[in-house]
DNA sequence: TAGATTGTTAATCGATTAACAATC
DNA sequence: TAGATTGTTAATCGATTAACAATC
């Protein structure tokens, strides 16, 4: 890894889709791929990517390419794959079900360890297996268990409770659901706040243009 | 709206955020903000907002800003919301389940219509009250209705067959849960492709690294 | 060695920000 | 009118791409 020179946000970006790309040709048991060959696969150009890469070292050889294995284990040692992040998910609801049951967690090294929920009369039910606690035992069980990452599947109007119960448990980022955008930087907790309508909305865009350009 | 010059992705990303944060000072009766302000709250620079929607012509007025209702109608405009667009959801699972059960389409002014699965056990049931339908019936049922977008939530397997399946439906958009990257341009078909797990991954990159700083 | 492909710097491109004249 | 704030152009900044020397 090289020097401690900041990595652009549009860099870091973009490493989980090199991750899910070489985890492919690594599971394909491909042995080498040069950045051109990526770049096609991927529809981005080979400088790129060999700019990327070089933000974190020199994965590659000259001549040769990049041997998949190696790199797809250093953009998993960056990404934090390795490091076992463990997580809990709050508001035991339906997306709450879709991410436990998917490999979300487990394709990516983090371990789910509970559900909490304030319906007391989910308490003790499992969702994929998981546990589901009563919300009131959030701060016992983080004090019991080391918690990175906290994910908030609770309705926006339960999402700035959350947020404060999470303070001083040791809890470190909120992968945010809520639709309600969190700031919690001063707490030194990151956060991903995630809107999956927008998505569908710039897709409406799309839709809406290519039929004007008609 | 001003002449087709090209609006760049980045402008078109950053609209759905208006919409939310203008949706919410709608509610709250407020009557005008000013670039200045709404780029407080949205943690910006007035210069992007000004910018941005100058890109669709001059919603605001010299001296006072901007007329929240007017603009959140034009925002709203753009993005299609008032278009009534209508979407099918392909896989009946626990994803399906969430993204249905929650206010995502009504949201939007999408009409979600029907549920298709290979399941044929699932056929009849109801998720969120919309009615499940075996996927044979999804040809059929798009020559009787309009669809303008199909949401895949199948799992990845099946998204090369489901994005044969809508292909002469007169379906326009896909919104890809599927973690299959597809580009079904040469279709002149939309497509976002939706990775829920690489927002997970860069908040494990920024806890990383908020650890080593420390 | 010759050929291939990286690592890295320089050039280009586009996006963001600053500035201010226009104007409500 | 005077004050405020937009619309818009110009300046800056950063990200992407091109180029090529280094080197395997």
């Amino acid at each position: 890894m090289k020097g401690q020179t900041e990595v652009s946000e549009a860099v870091v970006n973009r490493l989980p889709r090199y991750y899910r790309y070489l985890r492919e040709l690594y599971r394909k048991d491909i042995l080498r791929v040069s950045s051109g060959e990526l770049a096609d696969m991927m529809g981005v150009t080979a400088s790129q990517i060999r700019h990327d890469f070089n933000c974190f070292g020199g994965f590659g050889q000259q001549g040769y390419g990049y041997n998949v294995k190696f790199l797809y284990h250093k953009i998993s040692e960056i990404l934090g794959v390795q490091d076992n992040f463990s997580a809990i998910i709050i508001g035991a609801g339906n997306l709450c079900r879709a991410i436990a049951t998917g490999p979300i967690f487990t394709h990516r090294g983090v371990r789910l360890l509970a559900i909490f929920d304030n319906n007391p009369a989910k308490a003790g039910s499992t969702v994929a297996g998981v546990s589901v606690y009563p919300i009131e035992q959030l701060h016992e069980f983080c004090g019991k268990n080391r918690v990175d990452i906290a994910v908030f599947t609770v309705p926006k109007a339960a999402a700035r409770e959350s947020a404060e119960r999470i303070l001083g448990t040791g809890i470190r980022g909120v992968w945010n659901y809520t639709n309600m955008e969190l700031d919690l930087s001063t707490h030194g907790i990151a956060v991903q706040n995630i809107h999956l309508g927008d998505t569908l909305m710039t897709l409406c865009y799309t839709i809406k243009e290519r039929s004007n350009e008609a």
